[in-house]
DNA sequence: CATACGGTCCCG
DNA sequence: CGGGACCGTATG
């Protein structure tokens, strides 16, 4: 066995020809004599995994255990006795004037009398040379370089010493968690990733995006030059890296305070007035309204600077366009960036995908703008198709159609509201990659057709057909979705979007010819819902008392037209003092009473909850989403289970904490805040584990 | 791998 | 403004 070790903060390594059964503990005096760290300082992780000295049942543990190979390498992060980390952790309030302190590391500043961006005594985030990844420090010092630029004395909260740094290397704690749908690519992101185990907690490094990956919620990135990372979503913070270090500039290593053509104005170099710096849509270079000889910025809503404008005779709308005409030869058309082709954001996970019945949570007269949002609560998860089902299952069970959309497309649907005839699908010319075509052969009895065959209570189930009569409401529970397109064919349509109108039966089945004179297969549905549909007057009082309105995907979008112009003209100055006319007035989501009452019993969580409720929310998922974002257990990523909610505002499951506490990690996940031992991880918020069992309803 | 009652832009 | 062409993506 010749596996290594390796001292994360040093860098050194030593290598050990040890049996694979040599013991934790020994291990433990192995590193004590080679790296003097004492072994209750010594942190040991392997594949994400922190190495213990005996088992549960009082057992040593050792090499073997835990599966290591030659050529594999043990990490060592030494633990600092955690001295009392004092206030301050998150108060990096920049450019705060150095306190006259002793200390051996500070001079008289330089003739520039350059001042530093973080003051002593701060806590950042300090890039560890060797690993890459960032970790918690303490300001200790500064002083200019013979180069004019910061060089900081630092210690590692959990190593001793003193190191020195550049600026370059230091970061405000980030503590902006990403949603999804705010990662954009080639953005600077910080994220845990463990190199020698992904998918495993790891360090935090800073990554540039390459890749939103919305459906899987994940995202892939480069981690210290290494491409593909694959991170999960709710592992990923805003990078915290000062405005101007946001290009990373090899020039100037971006000095605000130095010329430099390649982050700053293309023409004079100057980085001053920033907010006078326009950006050209082509090749995003920069460039002052004065050097251009402008007064004020152009009416239009693209600007091109004068290379681009120059190199193309034709101006064309930068790199989208470009790239769509690369892609396909002949006209140059621009498919597949609407919403059709968008894929999800996110997955119903409270029931499962073959779920039949109503999915809790979702109440019928509730209504989305796009099918993919009907998708994404696990109403109907087909992304197209009109027929969700499997008659293949193995489990005769699951055998059957859990929900159909009702969107005009087969001439041969009649829409009576309580009832209605539904054809199957297929039979129909899709090449030349289309989704909808005339009919062109026969429908059979198969695939999805099958499946809502095996809804209908009648068995067993044959293409000759089959009536439940009576006995129709025995079928199984089928959700259904009526979409606006039907309006032209059926007055029980929704004004806009695409609308749950609650659980229908299939009462009979039968093979039939179309109005296109093939063979189609037709299907009776009857309305067995509770509710009351949403087109009778009791429905509409229930739409109205809940206040559900058709759910925008993208509420910022006017509702008509689909351009989109990102008017970010301007480089973002940190306050925009001339407000737009007054905005157009918005649909705001109301939440109901009942979920109102039970956030406001959350006392512990004030705080969080009015981050959350000051937010701009336009529906029920945009809620859900802000909520998850803030609540998520910093340790598993899931919404917390059992949660015991922190002095500093932050909620961990109860399990995850135990663990956290076991392994000798007593700083919070979030916030890294001292927990101090003497939490009580049996103190469960039973409050907020109300407004999560409302809110997240478990099947 | 084939299928699919979306969604968007282009064109007449 | 309406119809045609056709894109990515989830699902079985």
């Amino acid at each position: 066995m010749s596996c290594r070790v390796r001292n994360s903060l040093t860098g050194a390594e030593i290598k050990l020809n040890e049996s694979k059964l040599l013991p934790i503990k020994q291990l433990r005096q192995i590193i004590h004599e080679k790296f003097d760290v004492e072994p209750s300082l010594q942190r040991l992780f392997f594949k994400g995994k922190q190495l213990e000295d005996c088992s549960e049942n009082e057992k040593d543990l050792t090499l073997f255990d835990y599966s290591v190979a030659a050529s594999d390498v043990i990490l060592l992060m030494p633990r600092k006795v955690l001295a009392e980390m004092e206030t301050n952790i998150n108060d990096a309030s920049p450019a705060e004037k150095v306190k006259e302190e002793k200390t051996s590391t500070s001079e008289a500043p330089g003739e520039g009398s350059q001042e530093p961006t973080w003051s002593v005594g701060t806590y950042v985030d300090v890039k560890d040379k060797d690993t890459g990844a960032f970790f918690l420090a303490q300001v200790k010092g500064f002083k200019l370089n013979e180069n004019q630029s910061g060089e900081y004395t630092v210690e590692f909260t959990e190593y001793p010493g003193e190191f020195t740094t550049t600026e370059t290397e230091i970061r405000n704690i980030p503590r902006n968690k990403l949603a999804i749908q705010d990662i954009k690519v080639d953005e600077n992101v910080v994220v845990n990733y463990n190199f020698d185990n992904p998918g495993q907690l790891g360090f935090w490094y800073e990554a540039k995006v390459e890749q939103v990956k919305r459906t899987t919620r994940t995202v892939i990135c480069t981690i210290n030059k290494e491409t593909g990372c694959q991170v999960k979503n709710l592992e990923i913070y805003k990078s915290e890296a000062p405005d101007f270090t946001e290009m990373d500039c090899e020039k100037c290593k971006t000095n605000p305070k130095r010329k430099c053509k390649d982050c700053g104005c293309r023409k004079c170099g100057g980085k001053e007035d920033s907010e006078t710096i326009m950006m050209c849509d082509e090749c995003n270079d920069g460039y002052h309204l004065k050097c251009l000889g402008l007064t004020s910025l152009p009416e239009d809503d693209e600007w091109y600077c004068p290379q681009c404008k120059n190199e193309n005779n034709i101006v064309c709308a930068g790199g989208k366009a470009m790239k769509a005409k690369e892609r396909k030869e002949g006209g140059g058309r621009d498919w597949g960036r609407g919403q059709a082709t968008e894929g999800r954001s996110k997955e119903c996970t409270i029931v499962s995908k073959d779920h039949f019945g109503p999915i809790p949570g979702i109440e019928v007269g509730m209504c989305w703008q796009y099918r993919i949002q009907v998708s994404e609560e696990g109403i109907h998860r087909p992304h197209v198709a009109g027929i969700s089902g499997s008659a293949k299952s193995k489990d005769r069970n699951l055998r059957g159609c859990q929900s159909i959309v009702l969107s005009g497309g087969y001439e041969d649907d009649v829409d009576s509201g309580d009832s209605f005839l539904y054809t199957g699908s297929g039979g129909r010319d899709l090449s030349g990659n289309k989704r909808t075509a005339a009919q062109s052969s026969d429908q059979t009895l198969d695939r999805t057709n099958e499946a809502l065959a095996w809804s209908c209570m009648v068995r067993p189930v044959t293409d000759k057909g089959g009536d439940a009569g009576e006995n129709w409401r025995e079928g199984k529970p089928v959700r259904v979705v009526r979409a606006y397109k039907l309006k032209k064919h059926s007055v029980y349509a929704p004004e806009e979007g695409f609308r749950y109108d609650g659980i229908y039966k299939v009462k009979r089945y039968w093979q039939d010819k179309g109005e296109s004179g093939f063979k189609v297969w037709r299907y009776e549905l009857i309305r067995d819902d509770p509710s009351p549909a949403p087109w009778t007057e009791e429905g509409r009082a229930i739409i109205e008392r809940e206040g559900y309105v058709c759910i925008m995907r993208n509420p910022e979008e006017k509702p008509g037209a689909g351009g989109d112009s990102a008017s970010k003209k301007r480089k973002s100055s940190d306050n925009d003092d001339n407000e737009e006319p007054a905005k157009k007035s918005r649909k705001v989501y109301e939440m109901a009473e009942e979920w109102k009452q039970l956030i406001l019993a959350d006392t512990r969580n004030k705080a969080l909850w009015d981050q959350v409720l000051e937010k701009e929310i336009y529906s029920r998922t945009d809620l859900l989403d802000q909520v998850r974002t803030v609540l998520t257990c910093q340790i598993c990523f899931e919404l917390p289970n059992q949660q015991v909610t922190t002095k500093c505002g932050h909620n961990i499951c109860q399990d995850c904490l135990k663990q956290s506490f076991k392994n000798e990690v007593f700083t919070c996940p979030t916030c890294r805040n001292d927990l101090g031992k003497d939490l009580d991880t049996n103190d469960i918020n039973k409050d907020l584990e109300a407004v999560l069992d409302k809110l997240f309803p478990r099947a």
